[in-house]
RNA sequence: GGUGCCAUAGCUCAGUUGGUAGAGCAACGGACUGAAAAUCCGUGUGUCCCUAGUUCGAUUCUUGGUGGCACCA
C-alpha cells in the first residue's frame, strides 16, 4: 500500500458566493469553524478600513472566532483592484494551504471570485494619468469619438464591446494607448488551472425573502451608525472605494439633495439592484451549487462529498 | 341612512367621441477582464372592481351591487 502523502491537490478552497444580504458571512463562519479553515474575503469593499458598517464587515466576535484576511486591511485612499486581489490572494493561499486543508473564500464580488478561481489575463495596470486624460476627453469629445478611436486601434474588440459603456471603451483604449497593442490581443479568455480544488457554494433564497432581509439589514446599519461612518468618509467621497451603495446616498443627503428618510429608501433600493446584478453574474457559473443559508448541514455534506 | 365623487399595471395616475390601454416610480431580464457595491443595455408585467343590459363589439354608455372618499343627517 502506498503511503498517502499529502499533496497540494488535497487542498480545497470553499468558495461561498451570493447576493448582498443573503447571509454569506454567518454561513462562512459556521463552515470555517466546522472545517477549521481560515477565511479570505472576496469582497471589493470590505477590504477597506472605516467601512465596517456600510460594507457589512464581519463582527468583532466573528473576526475573533476565525482568522480573516482581506478585511479592513487597506486605507480608502489606496488603490486596490481585482488584479491586486488575485496576486495577493494566490500568494496568501500558498501559505494558508501549507497549514490548512480547507480555506473558505467568501464575498459578493463576482469578478474577484473569478480572478481567484480562473485567473485574469496578463493586462497592464491602469495608468492614473492616462486614465485622467481619457476621462477628460470623454467629457470634452464624447463617447462616440473615443469609440471611433478604439475602432482604429482595435477593430476586433470594437466589434464586441458595449460601445455605450464608457467604462468598457475607456479601459480598452487605455490598454491600447499604454501598450501600443490592441486590447483584444491580451484577451485570451482562457482559464488558469489552480493547484487546489475549488468547491463553489451559492447562497440564495426567494426574492421576497432576500429583499426583506436587505431592508432589515439597512435599518440595522442605520442603528449601528452608518450616518456617522459616512460622515467620517465624506472627504473621500470622490474615491473609487467610496463609489459604494450606502455611502453615496448618504453623501448626497449630506449635500442636501434629499432627506435622511429618502437616503435610507434609496440605499435599500440600490442594494436590491446590486443583489440583482450579483445574481446575474453568479447564475452564469454552472459550477456553483445553490443552497438556502439555513442548510448548513447539507452544505457541509456537499463539501465533504461534492459528487453527491 | 341620504347625496355626490371615485374604482385602470406593484404604487400614483392618464386615456379610450365604443374597436381589450400608457406615463412616472417601483419591478423584471441581460452584459461584464486592473474603478466591479463600479459601469452599461433591454423589457409593460393588466379579469381596465363585480353583475345584468344596449351593441357586430363595452374598460368606455345604462341598471343593480361592492369597496373607498367627501358632504348632509
Amino acid at each position: 500500500m502506498k503511503p498517502t502523502t499529502p499533496t497540494i491537490s488535497d487542498s480545497t478552497l470553499i468558495v461561498i458566493a451570493g447576493p448582498t444580504g443573503s447571509g454569506k458571512t454567518d454561513l462562512s463562519v459556521a463552515i470555517a469553524r466546522h472545517f477549521h479553515a481560515p477565511i479570505i474575503s472576496t469582497d471589493s469593499r470590505q477590504v477597506y478600513r472605516g467601512m465596517a458598517v456600510g460594507s457589512a464587515q464581519p463582527s468583532d466576535e466573528q473576526l475573533a472566532a476565525v482568522p480573516h484576511y482581506f478585511i479592513a486591511g487597506r486605507d480608502v485612499t489606496e488603490r486596490f483592484t481585482c488584479a491586486d486581489f488575485e496576486r495577493e490572494a494566490l500568494a496568501l493561499l500558498d501559505r494558508l494551504f501549507a497549514e490548512n486543508k480547507y480555506v473558505v473564500a467568501v464575498g459578493g464580488s463576482g469578478l474577484y471570485i473569478d480572478a481567484l478561481c480562473d485567473g485574469l489575463d496578463e493586462l497592464p495596470d491602469a495608468d492614473p494619468e492616462l486614465r485622467k486624460e481619457l476621462s477628460d476627453r470623454l467629457s470634452a469629445e464624447g463617447l462616440e469619438a473615443l469609440a471611433e478611436e478604439l475602432k482604429r486601434l482595435d477593430p476586433i474588440y470594437y466589434e464586441t464591446v458595449d460601445r455605450q459603456n464608457p467604462a468598457r471603451v475607456l479601459r480598452a483604449l487605455e490598454v491600447c494607448l499604454q501598450t501600443g497593442k490592441p486590447f483584444s490581443s491580451f484577451r485570451t479568455g482562457s482559464k488558469t488551472k489552480r493547484p487546489f480544488r475549488i468547491i463553489k457554494i451559492g447562497v440564495t433564497m426567494e426574492r421576497t425573502e432576500l429583499y426583506a432581509r436587505i431592508d432589515r439589514r439597512v435599518d440595522a446599519m442605520m442603528e449601528q451608525g452608518l450616518e456617522a461612518e459616512a460622515r467620517a468618509l465624506y472627504p473621500f467621497r470622490a474615491l473609487p472605494s467610496l463609489q459604494t451603495v450606502g455611502y453615496r446616498e448618504m453623501f448626497a443627503h449630506f449635500d442636501g439633495e434629499y432627506g435622511l428618510g429618502r437616503a435610507v429608501e434609496l440605499i435599500k433600493r440600490n442594494s436590491r439592484r446590486y443583489a440583482k446584478r450579483q445574481l446575474t453574474w453568479f447564475n452564469r457559473d454552472p459550477s456553483i451549487r445553490w443552497f438556502h443559508p439555513s442548510e448548513t448541514d447539507a452544505i457541509i455534506r456537499h463539501i465533504v462529498s461534492p459528487g453527491v
